[in-house]
RNA sequence: GUUCCCUUCGUCUAGCCCGGUCUAGGACACCUCCCUUUCACGGAGGUAACGGGGGUUCGAAUCCCCCAGGGAACGCCA
């Protein structure tokens, strides 16, 4: 397929609507998705599911120095990896097609074009360069960046004999100068006043359109009929709404959601090395603990329970309670509750997830029964925040990974621990293999009444000797998973301390 | 400079539309205690907020006005 089928498409116009809600999330491919579009498109997503409508997916890539086919590949992979994939849209089908603009060039071209002839629009022989002195003349010497109207003077024939002697040049709308209004679900009435704008470029004079034109011609052909979308977007509006009622087109509804920021208060960039999905993912988060808390960003629970599965989320979700004021991504709270999710799954489940982690740092998982595993996961569990936690945790438990750390060192340096631990390894001699609970504390009672020491001087030189650490998970727990081979060979190494 | 949007604990938020039930509720974080001879988990408490100023009203977080602060747009970026 190479060429447009653009009768097909501008047909649309006169067949029937849909009935059904639909929705879009339109990215700009330059990079990984980041969190705050993840949680447009959730938005989005949630909307779509809770109507029983359609999520649309449209790449908006007119600007083709910065967009790339593999930033709009990794974009549709963390999407996936959520688990939030859309209905329509690049490589998932749909009546509306084609799914990205640059494919959609010949629409805009002849939109754009009959924008001139309706006299709405005007062509713009203005260089960049040009329009660039232009611009920063205007600001220094502080008035409004508009256009300054050169070529609104420029007559027809002129005009039209120099595009035709193949001058460059681009299209722009010639913005009427009046009141705009619109209404937002959440901001309610909106009004533009006047001079907020001067003409502006719709098609540029390589053939793309810009921004502010394509959204609205395809959110038209595309038969949107919410918007949900960043509220960086709202003062844009103004130039939409000029265009919509310069085609005579009716708008969609439109919900501007606020803004995430970073710690810093300040909007979370691509720029400052930031949060993109992908590391998240990366880091060990699980695409539930992230869809889960991500919808708490500007949107809450009518029954206050924060922690819910995504069904009920869609159950509950409304434009209505979305919260006005943009929202702090708070890593800590993502990180508590990505520790709830962990610690509600069971080790059945959390096996596989957790298993990239460690053969990412050589642990030698494939040689280890899944029984086996699955009891070192639970001992655990309740500390991992994050699955790569798991690494941290779980060294004490391979023989390759053992080595002591530097406080449990000192300690097995005092002649008391050795003595401890010395009684201690007879006592493990003497039972074998320490099967369960009782097996240990017959061990442990033992060493107290031959030594005479209790309490921390007691438990911690034996902790110390075992997992190398002065603290982890019980040692009821460790011994008989390491088994008592391992259990003396590391006994005997703390002697040697 | 002009225009638009926003403003409740450190953070996410409930309440605001339909003023009294708000001595402002919940969650994260923090602190204390309990559980545990370790760590974590878990449990019980605690500290902590209506940006400021004017109105309206018997009564305002809630309604009105002004101010301040923050953000956005004014681009052949999206």
């Amino acid at each position: 397929m190479t060429s447009l089928d653009i009768k097909s498409i501008l047909s649309k116009e006169a067949g029937p609507h849909p009935t059904e809600t639909r929705v879009r999330f339109a990215p700009s491919p330059t990079g990984y998705l980041h969190v705050g579009g993840a949680r447009t498109h959730l938005f989005n997503w949630l909307y779509a599911r809770k109507t029983k409508g359609k999520l649309i997916l449209r790449v908006e890539d007119t600007d083709q120095v910065r967009s790339t086919r593999e930033s709009e590949e990794m974009v549709l992979k963390d999407i996936a990896s959520l688990d939030l994939n859309p209905d329509e849209g690049p490589g998932f089908g749909g009546d509306y097609g084609p799914y990205r603009q640059s494919e959609r060039q010949e629409i805009f071209q002849m939109l754009a074009v009959s924008l001139l002839a309706k006299k709405k629009a005007y062509r713009c022989f203005c260089t960049e360069e040009e329009l660039d002195s232009k611009a920063k003349a205007a600001k220094a010497a502080n008035k409004p960046p508009h256009y300054d109207g050169t070529c609104t003077h420029i007559s027809e024939e002129q005009s039209q004999k120099r595009a035709e002697a193949g001058e460059k040049f681009s299209i722009r709308m010639t913005a009427p100068q009046k009141d705009y209004h619109f209404e937002d679900a959440l901001r309610g009435t909106v009004t533009f006043k006047p001079g907020m704008v001067g003409d502006f470029v719709v098609l540029r004079s390589n053939g793309m359109p810009v921004y502010n034109f394509s959204v609205v011609v395809d959110d038209y052909f595309m038969r949107i009929t919410h918007v949900i979308r960043g509220d960086d977007h709202l003062s844009n509006m103004i130039r939409q709404l000029m265009i919509t009622e310069a085609f005579g087109w009716k708008i969609p509804k439109f919900a501007h959601i606020s803004m995430i920021l970073g710690m810093d208060k300040k909007k979370l960039s691509k720029r400052e090395g930031a949060s993109s999905v992908h590391d998240y993912l990366n880091a060990g988060f699980l695409p539930e603990a992230l869809i889960n808390f991500l919808a708490l960003l500007g949107w809450s629970p009518s029954d206050g329970k924060e922690i819910r599965p995504l069904d009920e989320i869609v159950n509950d979700f409304d434009l209505e309670r979305l919260n006005k004021s943009p929202a702090v991504f708070d890593d800590e709270k993502l990180l508590w509750m990505n520790g709830e999710y962990i610690r509600a799954m069971s080790t059945e489940d959390l096996l596989p997830r957790v298993l990239p982690f460690l053969e990412k740092s050589g642990y030698n998982v494939a040689t280890k029964p899944k029984e086996w595993l699955l009891k070192v996961l639970a001992a655990v569990q309740g500390n991992l925040k994050v699955l790569a936690d798991i690494n941290a945790h779980v060294d004490i438990f391979f023989d390759t990974k053992f080595t002591f750390e530097q406080d449990a060192k000192t300690m097995m340096q005092a002649s008391e621990a050795k003595k401890v631990v010395q009684v201690f390894r007879q006592e493990i001699e003497k039972i074998g293999e320490i099967q369960s609970e009782s097996d240990l504390q017959k061990v442990q009672t033992a060493v107290k009444e031959q030594t005479g020491t209790k309490g921390k001087n007691l438990f911690m030189p034996m902790r110390a000797a075992v997992t190398g650490k002065l603290h982890g998970p019980e040692l009821k727990f460790v011994m008989p998973l390491i088994g008592q081979k391992e259990t003396l060979r590391r006994i005997d190494l703390s002697l040697d301390l």
